[in-house]
RNA sequence: GGCGGCGUAGCUCAGAGGUAGAGCAAGCGGCUCAUAAUCGCUGUGUCGGUGGUUCGAGUCCACCCGCCGCUACCA
């Protein structure tokens, strides 16, 4: 099972929208399939050569590298404090990536998908260098606007060949461009056009907009499209690239980040002491492999990435593509909010990362756009996770060191109600599995949280705060019943709210973690001494006056 | 402009041809073990609009309105 989740451009750490969009549905995913006991690889990195890390770096006068240096170890410090569980989380700097981009481009060139073309482009005199369409500006020739750039005009939202501008001037220097000749390798993604198609029609249980917009963008042609281009940073061309001028040209980024997946698995194979052990993942039929990512890296992930794996090699083509549309929020607008601007850990300063993670998760953008205010995650974290599920445990836990010790009970004779509880349990921890597989998180998440309520609505029928003074056995049998279907929702909470889940797993004693246990609900055993329990979330407050 | 997604209860969302659903909020009641927690009951809707197909349409078709995204050298 390859969890693969989109390449943050390392010139800033995320934001809770891109938590909600693909890092958050990515871990609860790989979570489950680790409980379920699957061998489950999470990889990602930084992107390292994203035009805004460029930008970045020449504000500051630094090098690209410098910046990426900085944010990476941020961003580990990011997904430890946010439970986010990459087996490995890297960058497209190392000579690892290098070193796999080249494989593929290799690979397209010897089955035929490459082919160097010359093409005129934009050379700014005064810089030296020729010119990214963006970096040109000048009139809009749908609008007259005289501020367009290169590969759109802001006025009008017109998309712009930079050639088309009137009076191009570049934005380095605001020298008069030259068309000058380059030359650089296509993929010639007309002749991988039909594979593709073929490919994405076969595709079960996709997502509406995933499939149709990917099969809709299939249909209307694939263009042939540079894969190199002239700048100084990025991935060097291979020595036997057969270009001119090629110290002047680097690998695209749009073809060369998501070569970040695989180089990422051959990385981890590598410090886990057994280079070959990619091979798994990649090369075993039965592996799956599932892609989050946000809606506007759908073209990269479900046709250009498979084009470049059908065209280069014989590896995996993802199993599914589930992207997730966007997460915006009110409070972005309006200037009181504690939303505005915010990035995920200033957070973390008001939320608990399991009440982060939850709040997120019940509000996952899966199909449609969702519009969140500070309100609505405060309200899921106490009306729902700490009135429902926390209070659960902290009343049962409460009841029994109270009645028995805290030692989990013997339990005396079952009646109907005892069963079907624990039936329900299992019945909810089942549904939830199988929603959980087909990327259904937020429904998957509503199971368990059925759980937690038929366990509470069974102590209000069995009141055993009243047996205890009449029935001792009685009472016994309803904590134990309880307790039963408590460490049944620790398994089925353990992908959302992963902090509380291992306490719960602590204070139960389990002997061996949930990840392989399997996806069931756990006994625990009678005689078993619980450890002290304290209530599993705080509620949330928000700031009157936030800054 | 073209393409795709979406528009269902106050809020967040399910439902895809056969008497409109869930959670939260609201109202009423029960309980008092528990983080003023919990459990039960109740109400709620021109299912974006108009027209059509059908015995019957949130559900299929056409057109329209609104929001979001993409439109190919940022990924």
């Amino acid at each position: 099972m390859l969890v693969a989740v989109a390449w943050p451009y390392a010139n800033g750490l995320s934001h809770l929208g891109h938590i909600a969009g693909a890092y958050l549905p990515a871990d609860i995913f790989a979570r489950y399939h680790r409980i379920a006991g699957n061998r489950v690889l999470m990889v990602s990195g930084t992107d390292a050569h994203g035009t805004p890390i460029t930008v970045l770096a020449d504000q500051e006068g630094v090098t690209p590298a410098v910046i990426v240096e900085r944010f990476n170890p941020r961003f580990h410090e990011q997904w430890d404090r946010l439970g986010i569980s990459f087996d490995l989380f890297t960058t497209t700097m190392t000579d690892n990536h290098r070193e796999v981009t080249w494989e593929i481009l290799r690979g397209l060139r010897d089955n035929g998908y490459l082919e160097a073309r010359t093409t005129d482009q934009f050379y700014d005199p005064v810089a030296a260098r020729f010119l990214p369409d963006r970096y040109v500006e000048g009139t809009c020739p749908n609008c007259g606007a005289d501020n367009a750039r290169g590969d759109q005009c802001d006025t009008c939202g017109k998309t712009l060949d930079p050639v088309d501008l009137v009076d191009p001037r570049s934005k380095l220097t605001g020298a008069t461009p030259e068309q000058r000749p380059t030359e650089h390798h296509f993929i010639l993604l007309s002749k991988l056009q039909e594979d593709v198609r073929t490919w994405l029609e076969g595709r079960e249980g996709w997502r509406n907009h995933v499939i149709n917009w990917a099969l809709g963008f299939v249909k209307e042609g694939l263009h042939d499209r540079a894969i190199t281009r002239d700048l100084s940073w990025g991935v060097p061309l291979p020595p036997d690239a057969g270009l001119d001028a090629p110290n002047d040209k680097r690998i695209y980024v749009w073809f060369e980040a998501v070569i970040g997946y695989l180089s990422a698995s051959k990385e981890w194979a590598q410090r886990q002491g057994d280079p070959e052990a990619w091979r798994a993942w990649w090369e075993d039929p039965s592996a799956e492999s599932y892609y989050f990512v946000g809606k506007d890296n759908i073209p990269f992930h479900a046709v250009y990435w498979p084009a470049q794996l059908m065209g280069s090699g014989e590896l995996n083509l993802p199993t599914n593509v589930p992207a997730n549309q966007y997460v915006t929020f009110k409070g972005a607008k309006a200037s009181k909010s504690f939303g505005v601007g915010r990035a995920a850990l200033d957070y973390l300063e008001i939320f608990e990362p399991d009440a982060l993670r939850y709040g997120l998760a019940t509000n996952l953008p899966e199909y449609n756009d969702v519009d969140l205010t500070d309100e609505e995650l405060v309200r899921r974290v106490n009306d729902e996770l700490v009135a429902t599920w926390g209070n659960l445990v902290n009343r049962v836990f409460a009841m029994t060191s109270k009645n028995l010790g805290g030692v989990v009970p013997e339990p005396g004779t079952f009646e109907d109600r005892d069963r079907e509880l624990l039936a329900t349990i299992d019945a909810h921890l089942a549904e939830e599995g199988a929603l959980l597989e087909q990327v259904e998180l937020r429904r998957a998440l509503k199971e368990a949280m059925s759980g937690a309520q038929a366990v509470n609505g069974y102590l209000n029928a069995m009141a055993p705060w009243k047996t205890a003074k009449t029935d001792a056995e009685r009472t016994a049998t309803t904590l134990y019943v309880a307790l039963q279907a408590i460490a049944g929702l620790t398994t089925a909470f353990a992908p959302f709210v992963p902090f509380a889940s291992a306490s719960l797993a602590d204070w139960f004693g389990f002997t061996t973690p949930l990840e392989g246990g399997g996806w069931a609900r756990r006994e625990v055993a009678p005689g078993t001494q619980l450890g002290a329990a304290a209530p599993l979330f705080a509620k949330v407050e928000l700031p009157d006056n936030p800054a």
